[in-house]
DNA sequence: CTTGAATAGGGTAATTAGGGGA
DNA sequence: CCTGTCCTAATTACCCTATTCA
């Protein structure tokens, strides 16, 4: 099994959620901020998405609103 | 490099449909309402439409409609 | 440590959604 | 039945500079 993964979430970039939904990066930043997409924040600010909430959302699946900026 | 691509389709923004087609862009999102043309949502609520499909229809390659939306 | 690209901010134009009517 | 236009409100795109990432 996979009892040696310690938790490694694939993360996406700004730069990359942005090209998923043809948006520009700035507007996946509002998302975060408006609570509609979990940000995960690097040490330095940077914001970094999880790839299964965002594939999720292209697919047109709601999601629940947990983390806001 | 290839690991830093998540499958992106590529997408449209409604003026570029409505580019495409010559139509009124306030057209194009009647054809996403009647079921015409699928439609991905942006978390803000504006619609992208996948180029594939645009390009299909542009030559005359008929699609099938689930009405929606 | 240095470099080049990306992101965070903020502020201001341009698109889009939605309804209604021609 | 299908399309183009007018309206308001909301969302998104582009401008800038400083900071962070790789």
């Amino acid at each position: 099994m996979t009892t040696r993964s310690p938790d490694a979430e694939p993360l996406l970039t700004p730069a990359e959620v942005a090209a998923l939904f043809r948006v520009d990066p700035k507007t996946v930043t509002r998302w975060a901020k408006a609570g509609k997409l979990s940000s995960i924040r690097t040490l330095g600010g940077h914001r970094r998405y999880r790839e299964s909430e965002v594939r999720a959302l292209l697919a047109g699946i709601p999601q629940q609103r947990l983390d806001e900026d």
